[in-house]
DNA sequence: TGCTTTGAAGTTACCGGTAACTATTGTATT
DNA sequence: AATACAATAGTTACCGGTAACTTCAAAGCA
């Protein structure tokens, strides 16, 4: 920076004007530093700028895992927002462990990162503490059933999964089973079992434990799940579940000779691509993970000039798409 | 850090040397420090680190999407290989633009990162120079066909693609097409085709622009490609293909009433699961982008340290997956 | 015993920016 | 004309660590 402004032959702090509050410097200056700044190919150093100013760049997100397209998709709509405002992302997984969760926001808080990002309103007390102590704009994704520990950007699972339960009973189905993620430190499966769960009580209709699976997310465990939960109650007649495993749940009703919708219906949740391929295109529910990623970085990036957001719980939508395998 | 000091009735620098290389300090010290660093949660500053020691704990990544399964899950391996050597991923995507990488690697170099991860070997000559001259550990993935610019590990997109198409030849195939994702600046797509390419070469079979084909990843946007490719060769009886744009040209059979594999054979890349979903499974090519996530994390830890690395460029294997799709 | 070596801790200066303050000039206001 | 004020640029000190150097005591060795 002292070589910038040697050559513009201004002093460093007008230089650092220069990219902070451009117009705060004189045209002719500003037009010196330019050139200056291209000839050299100079960038501020951002741990300087961090340390001096006690303010970064950088947004944190700590999602369960990555490889799985709707967090992926998160993360891209996060960049996406964030690029265009010159910050940079910072990404970690905790494996959906509360714990681990508590440990990268430890970390993140270190970095003095300017936002962070997490999936789900489910952490431990001392996440929430630590966030809430620091100050730092934090944005839950994915889910806004709790108060927010500051922003939240998600939908509702639980009247999702109420609705798409209900819809199911509409169209006749008396026995309907529920496959889904593991429930540990997932509260979107939790508040979706307790939409599930809401709607059979409301409609009178037959509800037990064994009607109640939970498998990571594999096509073939959902094929496996829907074995089990079929052996133990053949009486079933309906599965709520998400894409991955029921398209297992679907693939499984072939292999057992049973059609779907007729002797199964089956509804998913994300409306993943894969869940219209066959035939018989899963019933889902559709939600936009990427325009909730979108979403949530511009609010961290709005947050940073400390004004409390005026929104900050965004229930964003979602739709039930009814395809074929629901009658 | 002057608190755990006057705590601990140390000075600054053994602090410092407590976090930084513990077994130069006394254990008497080493205990009163580490009390003192409990007690208070006390965590260094990165930046300040940084800027003085002029290093970082940050490893910058840079793919084409984020919301690819391949992409995400060497992104996935990378975070596992970092996160136990206390260091972070920075993310970025640069939508297979060159020029977008160059300006990631040019941020990511002001960063000071410790290391860089890219994907393929195909970069603008200034994203070289820039990365070469810099000496910052760089490793390039999933391709390992030309001169590294410091480290690649991949496969050899070239073999597999040659070796496969040479596979459809022996089991009969006479007429060929070619469906893969867009070429421009990914060479892990341009060495598919110049291997398919190869293959039909040697065996002297029928060879034409007009059967081949590119488009965006999506089940539907391969089953667009292979109506037009058929439309123009109604003799083709083959298509090379990923597994993405193969389930379409999969679909798009079915609706054309197509046999598969005895009209049309179909083979795919990377074995995602939902190759394998339908009754016909996709014949496909296997590589394990987890692992080779994981380790180029490694290999750049290890190039930290300074010393060159013994083989900085790893073949990672692949395996053909011939199932029902193919004869 | 005197000299060198080694290990552990302290001191000092500096990394590269920016906040807060001061200085200077030109313009608006009374 | 005198004062207030805004716009612009410069000065100084500091952010929180660490490299390099220095100090000191205990141990090794001739």
């Amino acid at each position: 920076m002292r070589d910038v402004a040697r050559m513009a032959g201004v002093s460093a702090q007008t230089v650092s004007r220069y990219f902070r509050t451009p117009d705060t410097i004189s045209p002719e200056n500003r037009n010196r530093i330019a050139k200056a700044v291209a000839e050299t190919g100079y960038f501020p150093n951002p741990a300087a700028s961090s340390l001096s100013a006690n303010r970064t760049n950088l947004v944190g997100v700590i999602v369960p895992t990555i490889d799985h397209s709707i967090f992926s998709e998160l993360v891209a709509g996060l960049t996406s927002a964030l690029e265009s405002e010159n910050h940079m992302l910072l990404i970690a997984h905790n494996g959906f462990s509360l714990e681990k969760e508590q440990q990268l926001v430890e970390r993140f808080l270190a970095y003095k990162v300017s936002g962070i990002a997490l999936v789900g309103q489910l952490h431990s007390e001392k996440t929430r503490q630590l966030l809430v102590n620091s100050g730092t704009p934090t944005v839950e994704l994915l889910e806004c059933a709790a108060d927010p520990i500051d922003m939240a950007v998600g939908v509702s699972n639980f009247s999702a999964s109420y609705e798409v339960t209900t819809g199911l009973i509409r169209r006749g189905r008396r026995d309907i089973g529920f496959i889904s993620a593991l429930p540990e430190g997932n509260d979107r499966v939790q508040q979706r079992l307790a939409g599930y769960i809401a709607a059979i009580r409301d409609a009178g209709l037959p509800f037990s434990q064994d009607r109640i699976a939970h498998a990571d997310f594999a096509i073939e465990n959902g094929a496996r799940a829907f074995e089990a939960l079929h052996a133990q109650v053949p009486t079933l007649d309906a599965v709520v579940s998400n894409d991955i495993l029921g398209l297992g749940v679907q693939v499984q009703c072939r292999r057992m000779g049973l059609s779907v919708p007729g002797d199964i219906s089956i509804t998913g949740f994300d409306n993943l691509e894969l869940a219209s391929i066959l035939e018989t295109r899963l019933t889902t529910i559709q939600m936009d993970s990427r325009a909730m990623g979108l979403a949530a970085g511009k609010k961290l990036i709005a947050r940073q000039s400390g004004a409390p957001d005026s929104a900050p719980v965004v229930n964003f939508p979602y739709e039930i798409l009814w395809r074929e395998t629901t009658p």
